[in-house]
DNA sequence: TGAAGATGATTGACATGTCAAGCAGTTTGC
DNA sequence: GCAAACTGCTTGACATGTCAATCATCTTCA
């Protein structure tokens, strides 16, 4: 069954092209809901996990707010409102940097730390789970990805 | 530069299969961003533009409203709101069905049939702008993304 | 030095996405 | 028939995404 049928289309695409936009959105889209189950039945949005695996990798430095941001596919002021959420939860702890006033510091919590070790393994399984694709496929596929966004700059 | 460098992520992905779930996300979003400009400059949303365009599919008949929510990538709810909008605008005629009068048959109004046929160059254009792959790479992307799909069932 | 501009972050207003609950109308099975 | 279950759609409440405007703080450079 094709995309046609999938999505139940009564004409056909105006283009291969069109077909392969259509099938990249509609793609990203059952990945998120597929993907979003172990994490939000543990009480995390997908986005506020996405911002505190950046905040682990950042270690205990942490990273100004705009930083992050610029890490994720969210534009800036959705970031600020998220990490207010992140901040009441207790797993985020924010600071005005000391030398650029300016920017404010964000850093994961222990608790957030222990909340994302429990969830590594269930997230890590349900990508190799998910994604069930020869190596040769799933290159060729990285690869096309990475060529199409190059085009969109 | 690959995906790693381009969301500047610290640490290595946990897995390939990790790193395609992530490259498909962020490929659909900056999809949606790009493809977004011609529609949004004639005061229609992404998601408007796409019920229009499966109510022109319907022809005179039209759709059912949950129909219509089949044939795309939103719930329900978001469906009655956005067809509440276009019907504000006079882009969409609703009316109960005689013979099952819990379904409500949405149509696409003369105004919004021209309003797409003025769009539909524009958008052709840029669909085929924005994917330029070499048609074995197109067709094996298509196929490999409806794998993913089917595997997501 | 000090005014103009850039930068980091936040807020307001509004569009969309989602679940849960609810209502009206249909169908089913006794 | 008629109560129970199902279906189609709508509403409420809330999370997220986005633009434009704003504030505070640097930076630049005459």
């Amino acid at each position: 069954m094709g995309l046609l049928q999938e999505i139940k289309q009564t004409k056909p695409f105006a283009s291969r092209e069109q077909e392969a936009v259509l099938a990249i959105l509609k793609t990203a889209d059952d990945l998120r809901r597929r993907i979003a189950g172990p994490v939000e039945s543990r009480g995390l949005s997908l986005e506020q996990y996405n911002i505190l695996r950046i905040l682990r990798g950042a270690g205990t430095a942490g990273l100004p707010t705009l930083e992050v941001a610029a890490r994720m596919i969210e534009r800036t002021p959705a970031i600020t409102r998220l990490m207010d959420k992140l901040e009441q939860k207790g797993f985020v702890d924010r600071e005005r940097c000391l030398t650029d006033r300016r920017q404010v510091f964000c850093r994961i919590t222990p608790a957030a730390l222990a909340l994302l070790t429990e969830m590594d393994s269930a997230v890590i399984g349900l990508d190799s789970q998910t994604i069930q694709l020869p190596e040769v496929e799933l290159e060729q596929l990285l690869k096309t990805l990475q060529n199409i966004r190059e085009s969109l700059t």
